[in-house]
DNA sequence: GGTTGGAAATTA
DNA sequence: AATTTCCAACCA
């Protein structure tokens, strides 16, 4: 007889054994999905391991889901390192690695054969490697990229590329397609199940050779993948959000280094964290020709010196001309949904956590809390640093600006784009309309924040840089940093970008201005002290429950725990969002240079979830990307 | 003795 | 995660 172990998608350490019927023996495989009975009723799982005795009485599975493995071995050990790395069961982690609920159904007999072959041939001197390509222009990143696919694609493997959000795929589609002929699969979240399907298929059958798509298209079913390009590497949408939480650029890596393919991560400017492993020499360069063009200039504006805090001279000046010369001006702004700052109108300065130098959420009673650490402190009535008395609460609300626009440029036309507006109209219909110059002066948020808006313009302002370097958030500095490179590298050659601020001297600006590549190690320097992330990793311990006392005792013995095992840690502190859907919410930041120290620290302490009515549940983040 | 609400155990 | 089991507190 022969029996199996099963992996099912619930939060639970362990997995199930159950008996496999004689009639199913022959079908039923290391990677098959079954249906198995598991209380009273009957749920899908992966066969995990196969096993010669039954040591009791076991249930008998029920069906076999497909008509072959749904899980390739090589995807199974990717699996399990994603359970492992990230704190979720196998069963978890392989549920979100296949995004078909239906049958998988096989009419043509696939030759197996190829499979066996391309594990011979995996030894390639640049199998398992990471590379970091920093192309300064787009035309030189394309080009790299099309002759990396091109070599691999003539060895007959498959190769992958990776987008941060669907609205991406389009143009790589487009380009490919024209290149490579009618070989390409999309795979992304939001395609209809059957659609979905049929990629997904097309890639098991090799019907398609390239595969574009967002996070999920890492684990595309190609029997012998060649390579995983990440465009954008440093995008924050890289890491999901739900269970499993996992960071595309981590397991692209680890499933080059099983597959042995090599791994490129494309930016324009990389996160810090791949600079520094970069620089350890852990990421390989790869080279680019020197071939920058000359850029558009880069102002900052000292908001202190400004009479007016919206719209300052120069960028008036600045807008007028590009209104004169019929072309696009871009006002940017970001809307800080929730937490505000306080920010001292003379200086510049902002109040701060002593102990971890990131800006103080200022609450309307008017305490200031910092929520990596739960250090509170009153909101001091004069400024700290010049006893000056334009302390202001900065971060909501910044909307006088298309007020502002109105009466400054009468006649022009101008468009508000944000969430309020909608996110699909944002996209393609937006960006129609600018194409076509029915827009003068545009004003959003991160939404239009996109290449092919901005390469439209030929001013774009920052209306207050100051929003997005004081977030809450240790990344605060290194998100600006990216984002205004970004601009610069998108818009006009000729044009210019003004950064409005109270903040002039701050290196996240003098590097965007001057020279981008001093930014890095100057940031490096600034995470070193405070122990943050490349220096060390970092895991959010996430407690959530209805009833308040619960969540802070709960908090506070596994605050006891880990003291007692020596680990370092932060908190309990409330998070930035401390209710959320009548759920108390607590969280503890724990860091340690090596990451496999905080999975052993944190093993025991929580199951992957544990819930009931009153119950606190318990999960961990392995390098979060922001704290909510 | 019986009901009841919440925590703990169980699921193969 | 979703139930079932366990157990102590409360009641008449």
């Amino acid at each position: 007889m022969k029996y199996i172990e099963v992996a099912l998608n619930l939060p639970l350490k362990m997995s199930f054994r159950y008996r496999v019927p004689t009639e199913l023996a022959a079908r039923v495989k290391i990677g098959s999905r079954v249906l198995v009975p598991f209380r009273n009723r009957n749920l899908k799982g992966f066969v995990t391991r196969e096993r010669k005795k039954g040591e009791r009485k076991l249930k008998d599975v029920i069906k076999l889901v497909d008509d072959f493995p749904a899980i390739s071995r090589p995807l199974l050990r990717l699996g399990e390192w994603v359970s492992q790395y990230y704190h979720c069961s196998l069963g978890q982690s392989l549920h979100s690695m296949l995004p078909i609920q239906r049958s998988l159904k096989d009419k043509e007999k696939k030759v197996e054969g190829k499979k066996i072959s391309c594990s011979g041939n995996l030894a390639q001197t640049s199998g398992g490697s990471v590379f970091l390509l920093m192309a300064e222009e787009p035309e030189e990143k394309i080009s790299i990229f099309l002759s990396l696919t091109k070599d691999v694609l003539a060895r007959g493997r498959q190769v992958v590329l990776v987008v941060p959000e669907v609205s991406y795929i389009s143009s790589w589609n487009k380009l490919i397609q024209s290149e490579y002929g009618n070989c390409v699969a999309i795979l992304h979240s939001r395609l209809k199940d059957r659609e979905r399907y049929v990629s997904w298929m097309r890639m098991r059958r090799e019907e398609a050779y390239f595969a574009i798509g967002t996070r999920c298209v890492l684990f595309a079913p190609f029997p012998d993948l060649g390579l995983i390009v990440l465009e954008e590497e440093e995008n924050t949408s890289y890491k999901q959000r739900e269970v499993p939480r996992y960071h595309a650029r981590e397991v692209a890596a680890r499933r080059g280094k099983i597959e042995g393919f090599p791994v490129v991560l494309m930016s324009q400017s990389p996160s810090l964290e791949s600079w520094s492993r970069a620089n350890k020499k852990e990421y390989l360069p790869i080279s680019t020709r020197a071939t920058r063009k000359a850029h558009p200039q880069v102002e900052i504006i000292d908001l202190r010196q400004e009479e007016d805090k919206v719209l300052s001279r120069s960028l008036e000046e600045a807008v007028k001309e590009a209104l004169k010369g019929n072309e696009l001006a871009i006002l940017f702004l970001d809307r800080r949904g929730f937490s505000r700052y306080l920010l001292c109108q003379d200086c510049g300065e902002v109040l701060r956590c002593p102990n971890c130098n990131i800006g103080l959420t200022f609450h309307l009673k008017g305490a200031l809390s910092c929520h990596y650490c739960g250090h509170e402190e009153r909101s001091p009535l004069v400024c700290p640093y010049c006893t000056g008395n334009k302390l202001r609460g900065k971060g909501v609300g910044t909307q006088q600006v298309e007020k502002e626009a109105k009466t400054r440029f009468p006649g022009a036309l101008i468009r508000r784009a944000d969430l309020d507006i909608g996110p699909s109209l944002a996209g393609s219909a937006l960006k129609d309309e600018v194409i076509k110059g029915k827009i003068d002066i545009l004003i959003g948020t991160k939404l239009i924040i996109k290449e092919e808006i901005l390469k439209e313009a030929k001013v774009v302002g920052i209306i207050l840089a100051d929003n997005l370097l004081n977030l809450p958030d240790f990344r605060a500095g290194e998100r600006l940093f990216q984002l205004l490179v970004k601009i610069k590298r998108s818009i006009k050659k000729e044009g210019k970008m003004l950064i409005q601020t109270y903040n002039p001297t701050h290196y996240s600006l003098r590097c965007v201005r001057d020279r981008e590549e001093d930014f890095y190690p100057q940031e490096m320097r600034a995470r070193e002290e405070l122990h943050y992330p490349p220096h060390f990793h970092w895991a959010r311990v996430l407690l959530e429950g209805k009833v308040e006392a619960r969540v802070t005792e709960a908090s506070q013995r596994i605050s006891q725990k880990l003291g007692e095992k020596g680990v370092e840690f932060l908190g309990p502190s409330p998070c930035p969002f401390a209710k959320i859907k009548g759920r108390y919410r607590y969280q503890l930041i724990v860091r340690d240079e090596n990451p496999s120290r905080i999975t052993g620290s944190l093993k025991g302490e929580t199951g992957y979830s544990s819930s009931s009515t009153n119950a606190v549940r318990v999960s961990v983040d392995v390098d979060p990307q922001e704290l909510m």
